[in-house]
This record gives C-alpha cells, sequence and structure tokens, in this order.
DNA sequence: ACCTGAACACCGTTCAAGT
DNA sequence: ACCTGAACACCGTTCAAGT
C-alpha cells in the first residue's frame, strides 16, 4: 500500500474540498483519510499552502491549450475560456482554491495565462494592454466557472428547486424601500434564462476586449 | 473604558486586515488587543462569519451612492464603479474578506448591488441581463480594487522598487520555452505604463456592457 | 527515502458563572 | 446587558527518531 504520493494527497484533499468546502481539507483529516500520519505529509509538501498550490496545479492542468492554428484571434481567445471554465466548473473548490493561493505559483495557470498574452499580442494589443487584458480574462473565467449552486452537477431537482426557493425568498424578503430593485428582480435573479448564465459572462468580457481592440485602430 | 462595540471591534479588525492579513485577524487575538477576554467577542458577533460579515458591511458602507439624477446611465455606472473601487483600494484587505464570506448578507453590498441593478435596468437591458451585469460589474470592482502591492500606500519607494525587481526576476526566471510570452513581457507585467492599471479594467467591462447594450436594439 | 511520536503554540466555540 | 474562567475539540508545524 505505498499509495501515498503528491498526486494521490492532492487528488483526495480536491475531492474532500468539493464536496465538504474547502476547510474541511486539514492535514490531519487528510492524513487519517489516507491512513497515515499528519507528519507523512510534510515529506510530500513544504507546508499546507504548496500542498493548495498543488491542487490548483492539478485543477489548472485539466486544461490543455489547443496548439497554435490560424483562426482568427477572438476565436481562440473565446475557446481560451470557454474551455477553463468548462475544466474549472467540474470542481466546486476550484475558486475558493485558486483564491488562496498566489496564481503565479502555479505552473499551469502559468502555462493558461502565457497562452492568453500569446493570442491578445496577436490581436495587436501593446504589451501593457495584453498584460492586463489577460488577467482579466482568466480572472473572469474563474469568477464564471464559480456558477450558482443549480448550475452544477451532484444535486437532485428537488434539492435545486428548494435552494432557489429559499434564496429567492431572502432577496424577497429584504427591505424594499432601501433595497427596491433587488426585490423586485429577485425571481429574475433566480430564474435566469437557461444558457444565459453560461454564455452571457463570456460575450461580456469578450465584446469588451473586442471593442477596445477597435478603438485601438 | 466601556469601549468595546460592535464597530469598535470591526475597526480594530479591519486595522489588523489591512496590515497584517487576514489571517492574522483572529477572535483570540483581537481580543488581546482590545483588552478583553475573547469570550466577550461573542456577546458583539455570534461567531467569526459574523464578524466578517460586520467587516464586509464597514468597508463597503464607506460608498455612498450618488443619488439619482438625469445623466445618462453609461456616466452613472462608470461614477458606479470608480466609486467603490476607489473606497476599496483604501483598504488592502477589502477583496480577502469579501471572498470569505457571501456577499448577500452585507447589507452595504446589497445596497450598490440594487443600485447598479436600478442602472443596467435604466440602460435599456431585461431582467435576466441586469443581474448578470450588475453581479459582474462589482466582481469586477472588487478585482480591480485588489492592485498590484506597488498601487498602494504604505510603502516606501525602496520597497516597491525591489517588490517589482523580485516579481519581474521570478517572471523572467521561469522556463523560455514553456512560458515564452510571460518571459518576453515580463517588464511590461511590472511596469505598467502610469494610469493604465486604474482606468483599463474599468474601460474594459464598461465597453462590453456599451457592446452588448448596442447589440440588443 | 519515507514515515512515526511526542510536543508546541496556536485556533473557534460552548457553557456556566460572575457583575 | 455585558463580560470572565475553564474546558473541549480542533488546527499547522517542528524536531528527533525510527525503518
Amino acid at each position: 500500500m505505498g499509495k501515498l504520493s503528491a498526486a494521490s494527497i492532492v487528488e483526495r484533499a480536491i475531492q474532500i474540498g468539493d464536496t465538504e468546502g474547502i476547510d474541511a481539507v486539514t492535514i490531519r483529516r487528510l492524513a487519517t483519510d489516507l491512513g497515515v500520519t499528519p507528519m507523512a505529509l510534510y515529506w510530500h509538501f513544504k507546508n499546507k499552502e504548496q500542498l493548495l498550490i498543488g491542487m490548483a496545479d492539478h485543477l489548472v492542468a485539466n486544461f490543455a491549450p489547443k496548439p497554435a492554428d490560424d483562426r482568427p484571434w477572438r476565436l481562440r481567445l473565446r475557446e481560451l475560456i470557454e474551455g477553463l471554465i468548462h475544466v474549472l466548473r467540474a470542481h466546486p473548490c476550484a475558486r475558493t482554491v485558486l483564491e488562496q493561493i498566489d496564481k503565479e505559483d502555479v505552473p499551469s495557470y502559468l502555462a493558461v495565462w502565457n497562452e492568453a498574452l500569446g493570442l491578445t499580442r496577436a490581436a495587436g494589443f501593446a504589451d501593457g494592454e495584453s498584460c492586463l487584458i489577460s488577467k482579466y480574462l482568466l480572472q473572469s473565467a474563474i469568477a464564471i466557472a464559480d456558477a450558482p449552486v443549480h448550475f452544477r452537477s451532484g444535486h437532485t431537482d428537488e434539492e435545486i428547486a428548494e435552494i432557489v426557493r429559499v434564496k429567492r425568498l431572502s432577496l424577497e424578503s429584504l427591505p424594499a424601500d432601501t433595497y427596491p430593485h433587488l426585490v423586485r428582480m429577485a425571481d429574475s435573479m433566480v430564474n435566469l434564462p437557461p444558457g444565459l448564465y453560461d454564455s452571457f459572462g463570456v460575450d461580456l468580457i469578450l465584446a469588451g476586449i473586442e471593442s477596445l481592440a477597435a478603438r485601438r485602430s
């Protein structure tokens, strides 16, 4: 049973994070799950921060940028962000993990960033602009991937209905004189047109980039 | 010295968070700072989560939306996001605090959201679109406010120069064959054109919204 | 190389009790 | 109403030691 390895630790950590939240991902909990002493983990990771980085790297590594081709940059940028969103959405803990660390310490994240940087440069943006655009793009992907709970797998229809109901109620029971729009639109907030959530965020940021590109020339 | 109150606790917590990071904000640490027993804090906040919500509410409450007027919605939206960014940027811990909690539990955040919702609806977007746009807008404000360290107050020129140097070096010393663009643009990454950072993120998202508005009609 | 045992310095929180 | 004391069940991490 020499199963303990950096990879097996990280996989178990992600599993715990996905199902019980990031706070449940603890050195000691991980150790007992893996049938080992807490200190055993310190052989594979210098400290907890490195473990979190390992988790992030593993998560993002599921996304492999397509090799360069000659399609226009807008298509390739869209493919990049949609691919990243798709990969991250498979793991509920993805956003929290990525938030807790410095993303520049995550090799697979740097790879995606490098790719985005190449594409924005190819789009004709200056260096400084490319840096910011690529940064915001990846940031947005992470935020968009972290969809409301009823867009995720692993819930029955009844559970989703109940979550939506509770959430709408909590919005509707807000004081209507201080939050008039929020209260009035409570229903729209929880019952978004199907498909809108997935595409809208991507459309928004890509339209922004496109518009900056047009303004520049 | 009956100085202990929810407000004084929250203020001290923000102070600690700003200077030493959110992990230093601890019930016990707070208690000793305030010259009181840890359990005293539980009279004012049910638990640590409520304390974090209190911090977030206090931070965002520094932003007061301007009363409605008849200027075009693009101007008012821009003013909203720029104002929020300005207020949040005064506190280094703002982003981390807001990340750790459910923003729908933060009254002052709901007030800003309500305002944004009113403006996007006034812009002519449908209910569902308004919900998503306002959500992304506030999200972006938080992300943009969390600027790289050298855009913040409280650092000498020497400190900033050193931080920039180290960061550039760490980018430049990445393997150039796997991250060619990152390595080549390391300098641009840390030495952004002055003023670009502040405006670019806002321009990007507002251009996106504008473009969606145009497409719709 | 890989893991264990014991110990240290922390956490958040409950519950009964004080004033 | 507001705060304390003692206790509980956790954390991450170090360091020396085992195989």
